[in-house]
DNA sequence: GATTAAATCAACCGATCTGATTTATTTGTT
DNA sequence: AACAAATAAATCAGATCGGTTGATTTAATC
């Protein structure tokens, strides 16, 4: 519920002052009530108190005209947050800040995408960090995003898996598992929405409000943003673009989706079939014969990509389309050329034009949204909100950054963190 | 912005308790505190204030156990809002109160969509309708929304109409012309996705979270519901279904865009080139040599609009979609089984499934859409949000001020296309 | 007469706002 | 170099507004 009495009053107030120092890097109490209009007294308060729950830190004085201005910005260590990415061929997890700097992060690759040796892998893993955490920083968590494919179980003939073994997913539910095992709030994401919100906040590629975020991991995916928010879709499963349909037969391909002429298995799976070692060739390694079976998929994934990006404008007019995944740098931005040039050829009478662009991240970027989302879910104005940290922080410049001693104050709003 | 101030919060919450009422049909003050969660008093405060200001009535005290309760509902004439849609072949206004009641409407039909004539008929019928009003009704006027086409001038040759003519709409501002001709705030909506909002918030089709409005108009749009809220998109072009990319040449079409495979106009042509009366025959009474040619028109169009809808379903996770639009009934119906049946062919892995419904109001969808969307912005605790009053006031059972005009059975089109 | 539940009354609380005041610095003048 | 004026952040004190709490009244049924 928002708004309604006097504390979410000053609740929603403490988000705005939030996300009005998140944006700007750093602020003084007098520039927060500007940017939030809030009076000086209120923005004097909040800030007041924002500083003393350890969520915001003061920086050195500034000397301008007038009274000298004493800039706020966030503090690190006023709240972290864990990710966990659960993927068909690895598992990963990373503990971040508040300020989105990783503090500790572990990873485990995988022979199959099967029930019971991930979710060890992912239980493990954010048990270790949690207890590498000290008590203080551990009271701080602000809860645990996890990361999945939405469906584990589906197109088990292109992963190569036995379809029984995988249909155990269906007996599972990670997200409660975790929860088991961390003893924290976990909030289960797409891992493709993930990737997404990660390009958003901490990428180079989505500036625009209104998004799509094509993600090729072991089978290909897409994030939704739409008015600056992640959209997660009623099912959480927006932007499977992996079930897109092709328009005909593509050569090499099984079926008639979109995720078997463009995903990264199949690229794996041509890869292999020449004798070639994926995992070099996914690190950029494979040499002029990986090249020349990149070329081949290409050939069949850019244009059923494109096709897919275009039919996706004629649902939602996104401004910009990015283009990301595990791909080596080199060919992602083979595939985003392409895939250019086969947007180029459909007829787009109608549709509002949206800038393509490469991904900045890359195969990391799951795991790394998993974990902002928490952080973002805490501290935004609006649920699923998405501001760019980064991009922001360069703007204002460099700051005075994260004193952040033993806080521990309990102070009476610090036991609103859980609402 | 949202919360803020005081004063902030008494908005926010008299628009709460406008919607709860709306949801309900009529709840008594006591009502109106459990269901937005404000305490007795602050619901007696504010329900009185909004008799007061003349938004909410109070019916006939209701006797219980225990003091007798007075149950208020929303007052016709609290507020009013004027829709004006501008479409390639008419031109349509309607007045209509804070109950969604039409209180006058005018129509025009036209022979070509050309900037001058259209303007006129638009912002002549406006004024007429503004100017039938009294004085006080007048000053309750909370908006006038213009439903129209995202490119007028887009088409053109499917249309049959000169290219150079429509080119004259670039230098229109149909929304501005609209303001100035009625002095009132003018906002501009798609008009599929103000037919969109009809079906939400009036029709029966939609009663998920999350829908896609498909409306066959001259041309073929969309309209997307995300979470209850109509999503206009970032250039107001969101749901532009009609630029859906076909997977192939589709006979009798000239491009390979959806809009060329299925569209009234291209029904038209096909009627017009039999020697068939297409007004006749949209009204339904073309007879069994027009039924031929929707029936060719519809083997083209079926799997055409079903695998536009699959598309869509791989972008966002739909969990309705309903086909609408200035069909005769009988033939809305046959093309919604067609698409039904088309869909089923597609290999619908990964995409979680949706409800394919029939809509419930044709054509008049996008004047009246265009009508409502005004009060939501005025009245709704969210911008766009859209609750739907007919069916909420039906479940909530007549009440004093009910007109209930005998509204339709439900028992639409029921299809689950799940494998 | 007891019970029930809506409606109301009165005192209180919390968050923000307004307007005046203080503080520390730069700028301009003598 | 010394001093006053200008500037703008930060703060203080009182007022306002909206919502809450708990007790009380009211009008019906059981």
């Amino acid at each position: 519920m928002r708004g309604g009495d006097a504390g979410g009053l000053r609740a929603f107030n403490e988000r705005r002052v939030i996300d009005a120092v998140l944006r700007a890097g750093a602020l003084s109490k007098a520039e927060v009530a500007r940017a939030t209009g809030l009076s000086g007294q209120s923005a004097s308060v909040i800030v007041e108190r924002l500083v003393e729950q350890g969520l915001l830190a003061k920086g050195d004085k500034v000397r301008g005209r007038g009274q000298p201005s004493t800039p706020v910005s966030v503090a690190g260590s006023g709240a972290f947050s864990l990710g966990v990415k659960i993927g068909r061929r690895s598992v990963e997890a990373r503990l971040i800040d508040l300020t989105g700097e990783t503090v500790a992060e572990r990873a485990t690759r995988l022979e199959a995408p099967l029930p019971g040796p991930v979710m060890e892998a992912a239980t493990g893993q954010a048990r270790e960090l949690l207890e590498a955490m000290s008590p203080a920083h551990r009271a701080r968590l602000c809860g645990v995003g996890l990361a999945l494919p939405g469906e584990m179980d589906a197109w088990a003939d292109e992963l190569g898996a036995p379809k029984a073994a995988l249909a155990g997913w269906r007996a599972v539910d990670p997200g409660a598992m975790l929860a088991a095992a961390t003893g924290a709030e976990v909030s289960v994401f797409n891992d493709a929405a993930a990737a997404c919100a990660a390009e958003m906040l901490t990428g180079e590629a989505l500036e625009a409000g209104c998004a799509l975020y094509v993600h090729v991991g072991a089978f290909i995916g897409a994030g939704v943003v739409l008015d600056g928010r992640l959209y997660r879709g009623a099912r959480l499963n927006a932007g499977a673009l992996g079930s897109m349909p092709l328009a005909g037969r593509v050569p090499g391909a099984k079926g008639r989706q979109l995720i078997h002429a463009a995903s990264g298995v199949g690229l794996a799976r041509r890869l292999r079939a020449a004798g070639i070692d994926v995992t070099r060739a996914m690190a950029g390694l494979g040499g002029a014969e990986a090249d020349a079976q990149f070329a081949d998929w290409l050939a069949g994934a850019a244009p059923a990509l494109a096709r897919a990006v275009v039919s996706a404008m004629a649902v939602i007019d996104f401004e910009a389309v990015a283009i990301d995944g595990v791909l080596p740098p080199a060919w992602r931005l083979r595939l985003l050329d392409a895939t250019h040039e086969a947007v180029l050829r459909f007829d787009r009478t109608g549709l509002s034009p949206a800038e393509l662009r490469e991904g900045t991240i890359g195969g990391e970027a799951r795991v790394l949204g998993a974990a902002l989302l928490p952080l973002q879910a805490r501290f935004s104005p609006e649920p699923d909100l998405l501001i760019n940290r980064r991009r922001a922080r360069a703007a204002a410049g460099p700051t005075a950054l994260d004193p952040a001693p033993g806080f521990e104050a309990p102070s009476p709003h610090l036991d609103r963190w859980r609402s």
